[in-house]
DNA sequence: CTTTACTATACAACTATACAACTTTTAATT
DNA sequence: AATTAAAAGTTGTATAGTTGTATAGTAAAG
Protein backbone atom coordinates (compact mmCIF):
# COMPACT_ATOMS: atom_id res chain seq x y z
CA UNK A 1 0.00 0.00 0.00
CA UNK A 2 1.13 3.73 -0.65
CA UNK A 3 2.79 5.72 1.53
CA UNK A 4 0.46 8.50 1.37
CA UNK A 5 -2.21 6.04 2.11
CA UNK A 6 -0.26 4.54 5.83
CA UNK A 7 0.13 8.35 6.80
CA UNK A 8 -3.31 8.60 5.82
CA UNK A 9 -4.48 6.11 7.93
CA UNK A 10 -2.55 6.53 10.65
CA UNK A 11 -3.44 10.63 10.86
CA UNK A 12 -7.43 9.27 10.69
CA UNK A 13 -6.72 7.05 13.70
CA UNK A 14 -5.17 9.84 15.59
CA UNK A 15 -8.22 12.03 15.21
CA UNK A 16 -10.82 9.06 16.19
CA UNK A 17 -8.34 9.38 19.11
CA UNK A 18 -9.17 12.84 19.76
CA UNK A 19 -5.27 14.06 19.95
CA UNK A 20 -6.61 16.48 17.60
CA UNK A 21 -9.68 17.91 18.39
CA UNK A 22 -12.45 20.10 16.57
CA UNK A 23 -11.50 23.54 16.11
CA UNK A 24 -7.52 23.23 16.76
CA UNK A 25 -4.93 23.11 14.45
CA UNK A 26 -2.65 19.69 12.89
CA UNK A 27 1.35 20.26 13.40
CA UNK A 28 2.19 21.93 10.13
CA UNK A 29 3.16 20.23 6.92
CA UNK A 30 6.63 20.41 7.55
CA UNK A 31 7.01 18.95 11.05
CA UNK A 32 4.87 15.78 9.99
CA UNK A 33 6.90 15.12 6.96
CA UNK A 34 9.88 15.25 9.66
CA UNK A 35 7.80 12.87 11.83
CA UNK A 36 6.74 10.23 8.94
CA UNK A 37 9.71 10.89 6.93
CA UNK A 38 8.56 11.94 3.77
CA UNK A 39 8.35 14.63 1.54
CA UNK A 40 5.89 17.80 2.42
CA UNK A 41 4.00 16.94 -0.82
CA UNK A 42 3.62 13.34 0.53
CA UNK A 43 2.21 14.51 3.53
CA UNK A 44 -0.14 17.04 1.47
CA UNK A 45 -1.83 13.98 -1.04
CA UNK A 46 -2.33 12.09 2.43
CA UNK A 47 -3.95 15.67 4.07
CA UNK A 48 -5.97 16.28 0.82
CA UNK A 49 -7.71 12.76 1.39
CA UNK A 50 -8.89 14.14 4.87
CA UNK A 51 -9.91 17.25 3.59
CA UNK A 52 -12.53 15.66 1.19
CA UNK A 53 -13.67 13.60 3.43
CA UNK A 54 -14.64 16.76 5.26
CA UNK A 55 -12.37 16.06 8.69
CA UNK A 56 -9.64 18.59 7.72
CA UNK A 57 -9.92 22.04 6.16
CA UNK A 58 -6.56 24.30 5.38
CA UNK A 59 -6.04 28.21 5.97
CA UNK A 60 -2.99 29.75 3.59
CA UNK A 61 -0.76 30.83 6.28
CA UNK A 62 -2.28 29.88 9.54
CA UNK A 63 -2.48 25.75 9.09
CA UNK A 64 -4.45 22.98 9.02
CA UNK A 65 -7.67 22.51 11.27
CA UNK A 66 -9.58 19.87 12.62
CA UNK A 67 -13.29 20.34 11.44
CA UNK A 68 -15.60 21.26 14.17
CA UNK A 69 -18.58 18.85 12.86
CA UNK A 70 -20.59 20.20 16.46
CA UNK A 71 -24.20 21.47 15.42
CA UNK A 72 -23.96 25.29 16.13
CA UNK A 73 -26.65 25.57 18.00
CA UNK A 74 -28.22 29.10 18.50
CA UNK A 75 -29.11 30.53 21.70
CA UNK A 76 -30.15 34.35 21.27
CA UNK A 77 -33.71 36.13 21.81
CA UNK A 78 -35.51 33.54 20.81
CA UNK A 79 -34.60 30.15 20.96
CA UNK A 80 -36.98 27.39 18.80
CA UNK A 81 -35.61 23.83 18.61
CA UNK A 82 -37.06 22.65 15.46
CA UNK A 83 -36.46 26.05 13.83
CA UNK A 84 -32.82 26.28 14.96
CA UNK A 85 -32.26 22.88 13.51
CA UNK A 86 -34.45 23.41 10.34
CA UNK A 87 -32.18 26.10 8.84
CA UNK A 88 -29.36 24.17 8.81
CA UNK A 89 -30.92 21.45 6.92
CA UNK A 90 -30.82 18.83 9.90
CA UNK A 91 -34.17 17.09 10.67
CA UNK A 92 -35.41 18.03 14.21
CA UNK A 93 -37.32 15.53 15.99
CA UNK A 94 -38.54 15.75 19.32
CA UNK A 95 -40.20 12.63 21.89
CA UNK A 96 -41.56 12.86 25.29
CA UNK A 97 -39.64 10.65 28.38
CA UNK A 98 -42.30 11.68 30.88
CA UNK A 99 -44.82 14.39 31.84
CA UNK A 100 -46.06 15.35 35.58
CA UNK A 101 -47.99 17.37 37.52
CA UNK A 102 -47.25 18.52 40.97
CA UNK A 103 -46.82 21.41 43.03
CA UNK A 104 -44.31 23.68 42.53
CA UNK A 105 -41.51 23.45 44.82
CA UNK A 106 -39.85 26.71 45.84
CA UNK A 107 -37.28 27.88 42.66
CA UNK A 108 -39.92 27.09 40.27
CA UNK A 109 -42.55 29.01 41.84
CA UNK A 110 -40.16 31.94 42.40
CA UNK A 111 -39.25 31.35 38.45
CA UNK A 112 -42.17 31.61 37.17
CA UNK A 113 -43.42 33.84 39.61
CA UNK A 114 -46.41 31.76 40.79
CA UNK A 115 -47.99 31.14 43.74
CA UNK A 116 -45.95 27.53 45.38
CA UNK A 117 -49.37 26.21 46.08
CA UNK A 118 -50.05 26.42 42.17
CA UNK A 119 -49.64 22.98 40.24
CA UNK A 120 -46.92 22.65 37.83
CA UNK A 121 -46.92 20.86 34.44
CA UNK A 122 -43.50 19.03 34.63
CA UNK A 123 -42.38 17.88 30.39
CA UNK A 124 -39.02 16.16 29.69
CA UNK A 125 -38.11 15.48 26.02
CA UNK A 126 -35.65 14.04 24.02
CA UNK A 127 -34.53 15.78 20.80
CA UNK A 128 -33.13 14.31 17.80
CA UNK A 129 -31.06 16.19 15.32
CA UNK A 130 -30.89 13.60 11.77
CA UNK A 131 -32.28 10.88 14.38
CA UNK A 132 -29.44 11.03 16.97
CA UNK A 133 -30.23 11.81 20.55
CA UNK A 134 -28.17 15.03 21.68
CA UNK A 135 -30.68 17.11 23.31
CA UNK A 136 -32.43 16.39 26.54
CA UNK A 137 -34.79 19.45 27.99
CA UNK A 138 -37.07 19.39 31.50
CA UNK A 139 -39.84 22.02 31.47
CA UNK A 140 -41.68 23.40 33.97
CA UNK A 141 -45.18 24.67 33.37
CA UNK A 142 -47.73 26.48 35.00
CA UNK A 143 -50.74 24.32 35.20
CA UNK A 144 -53.19 26.70 36.29
CA UNK A 145 -52.49 29.19 33.38
CA UNK A 146 -51.65 26.32 30.93
CA UNK A 147 -54.14 23.43 31.92
CA UNK A 148 -54.70 21.70 28.19
CA UNK A 149 -50.64 22.20 27.42
CA UNK A 150 -49.85 18.61 28.00
CA UNK A 151 -52.50 16.78 25.59
CA UNK A 152 -51.89 19.81 22.81
CA UNK A 153 -48.16 19.14 22.98
CA UNK A 154 -48.22 15.29 22.89
CA UNK A 155 -49.80 15.74 19.51
CA UNK A 156 -48.33 18.63 18.24
CA UNK A 157 -44.62 17.68 19.84
CA UNK A 158 -43.64 21.70 19.61
CA UNK A 159 -43.48 24.31 21.92
CA UNK A 160 -44.13 26.87 19.95
CA UNK A 161 -46.96 25.34 18.33
CA UNK A 162 -48.31 24.22 21.60
CA UNK A 163 -48.32 27.93 22.63
CA UNK A 164 -49.90 29.33 19.74
CA UNK A 165 -52.50 26.97 20.08
CA UNK A 166 -52.95 28.50 23.40
CA UNK A 167 -53.01 32.32 22.31
CA UNK A 168 -49.14 32.71 22.93
CA UNK A 169 -48.06 34.22 19.76
CA UNK A 170 -44.37 35.14 20.54
CA UNK A 171 -42.29 34.65 23.71
CA UNK A 172 -39.09 35.00 24.04
CA UNK A 173 -35.57 34.13 26.82
CA UNK A 174 -35.49 36.23 29.61
CA UNK A 175 -32.18 34.87 30.66
CA UNK A 176 -29.49 31.80 29.67
CA UNK A 177 -27.61 30.54 32.35
CA UNK A 178 -24.72 27.86 31.13
CA UNK A 179 -22.74 25.14 32.87
CA UNK A 180 -21.06 21.95 32.38
CA UNK A 181 -21.94 18.66 34.08
CA UNK A 182 -21.02 14.91 33.60
CA UNK A 183 -23.26 12.60 32.11
CA UNK A 184 -24.33 10.03 34.13
CA UNK A 185 -25.70 6.62 33.37
CA UNK A 186 -29.05 7.59 32.76
CA UNK A 187 -28.45 10.44 30.63
CA UNK A 188 -25.43 8.45 28.74
CA UNK A 189 -27.74 6.13 27.83
CA UNK A 190 -30.65 8.39 26.58
CA UNK A 191 -28.40 10.71 24.63
CA UNK A 192 -25.96 8.27 23.26
CA UNK A 193 -22.72 9.28 24.86
CA UNK A 194 -20.39 7.80 27.09
CA UNK A 195 -20.49 7.93 31.26
CA UNK A 196 -18.98 11.22 31.99
CA UNK A 197 -19.00 12.98 29.21
CA UNK A 198 -19.52 16.52 28.79
CA UNK A 199 -22.70 18.01 29.00
CA UNK A 200 -23.41 21.86 28.65
CA UNK A 201 -26.22 22.21 30.68
CA UNK A 202 -28.93 25.36 30.04
CA UNK A 203 -31.08 26.84 32.62
CA UNK A 204 -33.57 29.72 31.25
CA UNK A 205 -36.99 31.22 31.80
CA UNK A 206 -39.26 31.96 28.53
CA UNK A 207 -41.68 34.93 28.73
CA UNK A 208 -44.15 36.23 26.77
CA UNK A 209 -44.45 39.81 25.30
CA UNK A 210 -45.67 40.89 28.72
CA UNK A 211 -42.65 39.91 30.45
CA UNK A 212 -44.80 36.76 32.25
CA UNK A 213 -43.00 34.08 32.75
CA UNK A 214 -44.22 30.89 30.76
CA UNK A 215 -41.69 28.00 31.30
CA UNK A 216 -38.95 27.83 33.39
CA UNK A 217 -36.49 25.03 31.59
CA UNK A 218 -33.37 23.26 31.63
CA UNK A 219 -31.96 21.93 28.85
CA UNK A 220 -28.74 19.27 28.17
CA UNK A 221 -26.71 19.17 25.24
CA UNK A 222 -23.80 16.73 24.66
CA UNK A 223 -20.91 18.71 24.27
CA UNK A 224 -19.05 16.18 21.76
CA UNK A 225 -21.81 17.33 19.08
CA UNK A 226 -23.38 20.45 20.07
CA UNK A 227 -21.92 23.56 20.72
CA UNK A 228 -23.96 26.81 22.30
CA UNK A 229 -23.56 30.18 19.61
CA UNK A 230 -24.56 32.94 22.01
CA UNK A 231 -26.18 35.64 19.81
CA UNK A 232 -27.16 39.10 21.29
CA UNK B 1 29.42 -12.67 -18.90
CA UNK B 2 25.84 -10.52 -19.26
CA UNK B 3 25.98 -6.92 -19.57
CA UNK B 4 24.26 -6.65 -16.07
CA UNK B 5 26.55 -8.62 -14.25
CA UNK B 6 29.53 -6.76 -15.55
CA UNK B 7 27.88 -3.98 -14.39
CA UNK B 8 26.92 -5.00 -11.29
CA UNK B 9 30.95 -5.96 -10.92
CA UNK B 10 32.06 -2.40 -11.78
CA UNK B 11 29.69 -0.63 -9.38
CA UNK B 12 31.17 -2.97 -6.71
CA UNK B 13 34.74 -2.20 -7.26
CA UNK B 14 33.58 1.37 -7.20
CA UNK B 15 32.24 1.02 -4.13
CA UNK B 16 34.76 -0.48 -2.58
CA UNK B 17 36.95 1.92 -3.77
CA UNK B 18 34.92 4.37 -1.78
CA UNK B 19 34.47 6.44 -4.78
CA UNK B 20 30.65 6.55 -3.37
CA UNK B 21 30.55 6.99 0.24
CA UNK B 22 28.64 5.74 2.76
CA UNK B 23 25.03 8.02 3.06
CA UNK B 24 25.76 9.32 -0.36
CA UNK B 25 23.52 9.32 -3.55
CA UNK B 26 25.11 7.26 -6.53
CA UNK B 27 23.99 8.70 -10.11
CA UNK B 28 20.36 8.90 -10.77
CA UNK B 29 19.33 5.17 -12.61
CA UNK B 30 19.05 7.74 -15.84
CA UNK B 31 22.71 9.08 -15.70
CA UNK B 32 24.07 5.38 -14.96
CA UNK B 33 22.17 3.90 -18.14
CA UNK B 34 23.42 6.74 -20.41
CA UNK B 35 27.21 6.13 -18.90
CA UNK B 36 27.29 2.61 -19.58
CA UNK B 37 25.33 2.75 -22.64
CA UNK B 38 22.26 0.31 -21.95
CA UNK B 39 18.39 0.52 -21.30
CA UNK B 40 17.31 1.97 -17.64
CA UNK B 41 16.28 -1.40 -16.78
CA UNK B 42 19.49 -3.22 -17.39
CA UNK B 43 20.92 -0.98 -14.47
CA UNK B 44 18.55 -1.30 -12.15
CA UNK B 45 19.32 -5.30 -12.56
CA UNK B 46 22.68 -4.62 -11.46
CA UNK B 47 22.08 -2.42 -8.69
CA UNK B 48 19.48 -4.84 -7.49
CA UNK B 49 22.03 -6.98 -6.81
CA UNK B 50 23.62 -4.96 -4.92
CA UNK B 51 20.70 -3.86 -2.48
CA UNK B 52 20.23 -7.37 -2.36
CA UNK B 53 23.68 -7.69 -0.62
CA UNK B 54 22.59 -4.22 1.46
CA UNK B 55 24.89 -2.60 0.47
CA UNK B 56 22.53 -0.01 -1.48
CA UNK B 57 19.28 1.21 -0.43
CA UNK B 58 16.99 3.44 -2.87
CA UNK B 59 14.55 5.79 -1.95
CA UNK B 60 11.50 6.80 -4.50
CA UNK B 61 11.61 9.74 -5.82
CA UNK B 62 15.20 10.36 -3.94
CA UNK B 63 18.05 8.45 -4.93
CA UNK B 64 20.03 5.28 -4.32
CA UNK B 65 22.13 5.44 -0.79
CA UNK B 66 25.28 3.90 -0.36
CA UNK B 67 24.63 1.82 2.98
CA UNK B 68 27.41 0.63 5.22
CA UNK B 69 28.19 -2.62 6.79
CA UNK B 70 27.33 -3.73 10.48
CA UNK B 71 28.09 -0.79 12.74
CA UNK B 72 28.82 -2.08 16.18
CA UNK B 73 26.59 -0.84 18.97
CA UNK B 74 27.87 -0.95 22.81
CA UNK B 75 25.83 -1.65 24.89
CA UNK B 76 26.70 -1.64 28.33
CA UNK B 77 26.24 -0.19 31.86
CA UNK B 78 26.50 3.34 30.09
CA UNK B 79 25.48 3.44 26.56
CA UNK B 80 26.09 6.97 24.48
CA UNK B 81 24.44 7.10 21.46
CA UNK B 82 26.85 9.72 20.03
CA UNK B 83 30.17 8.62 21.85
CA UNK B 84 29.30 5.18 20.96
CA UNK B 85 29.48 6.24 17.48
CA UNK B 86 32.62 8.68 17.72
CA UNK B 87 34.69 5.82 19.57
CA UNK B 88 34.43 3.82 16.16
CA UNK B 89 35.27 7.01 13.94
CA UNK B 90 31.72 7.39 12.71
CA UNK B 91 29.55 10.49 12.39
CA UNK B 92 26.35 10.72 14.81
CA UNK B 93 23.66 12.46 13.92
CA UNK B 94 19.95 13.05 16.09
CA UNK B 95 16.84 14.67 14.59
CA UNK B 96 13.71 14.92 16.27
CA UNK B 97 10.63 13.05 14.91
CA UNK B 98 8.18 14.41 17.29
CA UNK B 99 7.30 15.02 20.86
CA UNK B 100 4.32 15.13 23.41
CA UNK B 101 3.05 15.90 26.80
CA UNK B 102 0.67 13.82 28.13
CA UNK B 103 -0.10 11.30 31.14
CA UNK B 104 1.43 8.54 31.59
CA UNK B 105 0.26 5.16 31.39
CA UNK B 106 0.19 2.69 33.92
CA UNK B 107 3.28 0.60 32.73
CA UNK B 108 5.11 3.82 31.88
CA UNK B 109 4.60 5.23 35.22
CA UNK B 110 5.39 2.08 36.89
CA UNK B 111 8.66 1.84 35.12
CA UNK B 112 9.43 5.65 36.03
CA UNK B 113 8.20 5.19 39.42
CA UNK B 114 6.00 8.03 39.18
CA UNK B 115 2.46 8.99 40.01
CA UNK B 116 -0.16 7.83 37.01
CA UNK B 117 -1.50 11.03 36.95
CA UNK B 118 1.55 12.68 36.64
CA UNK B 119 2.63 14.28 32.94
CA UNK B 120 5.19 12.22 30.84
CA UNK B 121 7.35 13.79 28.21
CA UNK B 122 7.39 11.55 25.20
CA UNK B 123 10.21 12.40 22.41
CA UNK B 124 10.87 10.17 19.36
CA UNK B 125 13.99 10.56 17.45
CA UNK B 126 15.80 8.90 14.56
CA UNK B 127 19.93 8.09 15.01
CA UNK B 128 21.94 8.51 12.33
CA UNK B 129 25.24 7.44 11.49
CA UNK B 130 27.26 8.38 8.53
CA UNK B 131 23.95 10.52 7.81
CA UNK B 132 22.22 6.67 7.23
CA UNK B 133 18.95 6.37 9.68
CA UNK B 134 19.52 3.82 11.48
CA UNK B 135 18.07 3.74 14.90
CA UNK B 136 14.78 5.37 16.17
CA UNK B 137 14.21 6.00 19.66
CA UNK B 138 11.11 6.44 21.64
CA UNK B 139 11.87 7.91 25.07
CA UNK B 140 9.04 8.51 28.22
CA UNK B 141 10.72 11.36 31.00
CA UNK B 142 8.49 12.68 33.78
CA UNK B 143 7.67 16.24 32.65
CA UNK B 144 7.23 16.95 36.62
CA UNK B 145 10.67 16.23 37.38
CA UNK B 146 12.26 17.59 34.04
CA UNK B 147 9.61 20.61 32.87
CA UNK B 148 12.38 21.91 30.45
CA UNK B 149 13.89 18.44 29.14
CA UNK B 150 12.42 19.54 25.78
CA UNK B 151 13.60 22.92 25.23
CA UNK B 152 17.21 22.27 26.16
CA UNK B 153 17.18 18.72 24.30
CA UNK B 154 16.45 20.56 21.51
CA UNK B 155 19.32 22.66 21.01
CA UNK B 156 21.59 19.93 22.50
CA UNK B 157 20.27 17.06 20.35
CA UNK B 158 21.68 14.69 23.26
CA UNK B 159 20.39 12.96 26.43
CA UNK B 160 23.55 13.02 28.09
CA UNK B 161 24.26 17.34 27.43
CA UNK B 162 20.31 17.71 28.51
CA UNK B 163 20.90 15.77 31.77
CA UNK B 164 23.84 17.61 32.57
CA UNK B 165 22.64 20.92 31.83
CA UNK B 166 19.43 19.72 34.36
CA UNK B 167 22.16 18.59 36.71
CA UNK B 168 22.55 14.96 36.11
CA UNK B 169 25.92 14.49 36.12
CA UNK B 170 25.59 10.72 34.95
CA UNK B 171 23.19 7.87 34.88
CA UNK B 172 23.44 4.46 34.04
CA UNK B 173 21.25 1.57 32.64
CA UNK B 174 19.18 0.06 35.01
CA UNK B 175 18.41 -3.00 32.45
CA UNK B 176 17.90 -3.55 29.24
CA UNK B 177 15.44 -6.03 27.31
CA UNK B 178 16.19 -7.06 23.72
CA UNK B 179 13.76 -8.28 21.48
CA UNK B 180 12.81 -8.49 17.37
CA UNK B 181 10.34 -6.70 15.91
CA UNK B 182 9.75 -6.55 11.91
CA UNK B 183 9.63 -3.12 10.38
CA UNK B 184 6.73 -1.70 9.28
CA UNK B 185 6.13 0.61 6.16
CA UNK B 186 6.69 3.99 8.00
CA UNK B 187 9.53 2.23 10.12
CA UNK B 188 10.90 1.23 6.94
CA UNK B 189 10.90 4.01 5.21
CA UNK B 190 12.30 6.29 8.19
CA UNK B 191 14.92 3.20 9.09
CA UNK B 192 15.74 3.18 5.45
CA UNK B 193 15.24 -0.52 4.99
CA UNK B 194 12.46 -2.51 3.72
CA UNK B 195 9.44 -3.54 5.19
CA UNK B 196 9.77 -6.70 7.12
CA UNK B 197 13.16 -5.93 7.43
CA UNK B 198 14.23 -7.28 11.15
CA UNK B 199 14.15 -4.21 13.73
CA UNK B 200 16.53 -5.19 17.26
CA UNK B 201 14.12 -3.52 20.07
CA UNK B 202 15.77 -2.59 23.35
CA UNK B 203 13.00 -1.26 26.18
CA UNK B 204 15.50 -0.17 29.27
CA UNK B 205 15.52 2.05 31.62
CA UNK B 206 18.11 4.64 32.34
CA UNK B 207 18.48 5.87 36.03
CA UNK B 208 20.14 8.55 37.64
CA UNK B 209 22.88 7.65 40.80
CA UNK B 210 20.51 7.34 43.18
CA UNK B 211 19.07 4.73 41.54
CA UNK B 212 16.08 6.72 40.97
CA UNK B 213 14.81 6.54 37.01
CA UNK B 214 15.33 9.12 34.74
CA UNK B 215 14.06 7.71 31.45
CA UNK B 216 11.95 4.75 30.42
CA UNK B 217 12.21 4.27 26.82
CA UNK B 218 12.63 1.94 23.59
CA UNK B 219 15.26 1.92 20.81
CA UNK B 220 15.04 -0.12 17.54
CA UNK B 221 18.04 -0.97 15.58
CA UNK B 222 18.13 -2.01 11.80
CA UNK B 223 19.49 -5.40 11.69
CA UNK B 224 21.42 -5.12 8.79
CA UNK B 225 23.64 -2.72 9.60
CA UNK B 226 23.85 -2.63 13.61
CA UNK B 227 24.77 -5.36 15.93
CA UNK B 228 23.84 -4.77 19.18
CA UNK B 229 27.87 -5.72 21.59
CA UNK B 230 26.47 -6.87 25.18
CA UNK B 231 29.15 -5.48 27.87
CA UNK B 232 29.19 -6.32 31.51
C1' DC C 1 9.30 -23.63 -28.47
C1' DT C 2 10.58 -21.66 -24.28
C1' DT C 3 13.58 -19.05 -21.57
C1' DT C 4 16.72 -15.30 -20.79
C1' DA C 5 18.73 -10.82 -21.61
C1' DC C 6 17.83 -6.57 -23.10
C1' DT C 7 15.21 -2.61 -25.13
C1' DA C 8 11.37 0.75 -25.45
C1' DT C 9 7.69 3.26 -23.61
C1' DA C 10 4.48 4.98 -20.36
C1' DC C 11 2.70 6.13 -16.08
C1' DA C 12 2.41 6.28 -10.91
C1' DA C 13 4.47 7.57 -6.59
C1' DC C 14 7.63 10.24 -4.32
C1' DT C 15 11.37 13.75 -3.77
C1' DA C 16 13.63 18.24 -4.27
C1' DT C 17 13.42 22.98 -4.79
C1' DA C 18 11.59 27.39 -5.35
C1' DC C 19 8.47 30.97 -4.90
C1' DA C 20 3.92 33.25 -4.04
C1' DA C 21 0.18 34.34 -0.86
C1' DC C 22 -1.04 34.74 3.53
C1' DT C 23 -0.93 34.57 8.80
C1' DT C 24 1.25 34.77 13.15
C1' DT C 25 4.79 36.12 16.04
C1' DT C 26 8.33 39.17 17.46
C1' DA C 27 10.52 43.37 18.05
C1' DA C 28 10.89 48.14 17.84
C1' DT C 29 8.98 52.54 18.11
C1' DT C 30 6.13 55.97 19.42
C1' DA D 1 0.15 50.57 26.24
C1' DA D 2 -0.80 50.76 21.55
C1' DT D 3 0.91 50.87 16.80
C1' DT D 4 3.78 49.59 13.24
C1' DA D 5 7.14 47.10 10.80
C1' DA D 6 9.92 43.30 10.13
C1' DA D 7 10.71 38.43 10.52
C1' DA D 8 9.40 33.90 10.65
C1' DG D 9 6.24 30.42 9.71
C1' DT D 10 2.27 28.45 7.11
C1' DT D 11 -0.27 26.65 3.02
C1' DG D 12 -0.77 26.82 -2.26
C1' DT D 13 1.33 26.10 -6.62
C1' DA D 14 4.57 25.02 -10.19
C1' DT D 15 8.38 22.52 -12.27
C1' DA D 16 11.65 19.11 -12.79
C1' DG D 17 13.81 14.97 -11.44
C1' DT D 18 13.94 10.24 -9.22
C1' DT D 19 12.60 5.36 -8.41
C1' DG D 20 8.79 1.65 -8.88
C1' DT D 21 5.93 -0.91 -11.89
C1' DA D 22 3.54 -2.59 -15.86
C1' DT D 23 3.33 -3.87 -20.66
C1' DA D 24 5.11 -4.97 -25.07
C1' DG D 25 8.58 -6.18 -28.13
C1' DT D 26 13.23 -8.11 -30.11
C1' DA D 27 16.99 -11.17 -30.35
C1' DA D 28 19.75 -14.94 -28.97
C1' DA D 29 20.51 -19.33 -26.62
C1' DG D 30 19.11 -23.74 -25.02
Amino acid sequence: MSIYYQIYESLKKDLSNNLYKPGEKLPSENVLSKRFGVNRHTIRRSLQLLKDEGILFSKRGSGIIVHDNRFKYKIGKRVRFSQNILNENYVPETTILRSEIRKASKIEAKNLEINSKHEILLIETIGKINNVPSIKTKRIISNKRFPDFFDIFQKQLSITKTLKILGVNDFFRKNTLVTAEQADSIQANLLHCKINSPLLKTTYINQDLNLIPIEYSQTWFVGERIQLALEN
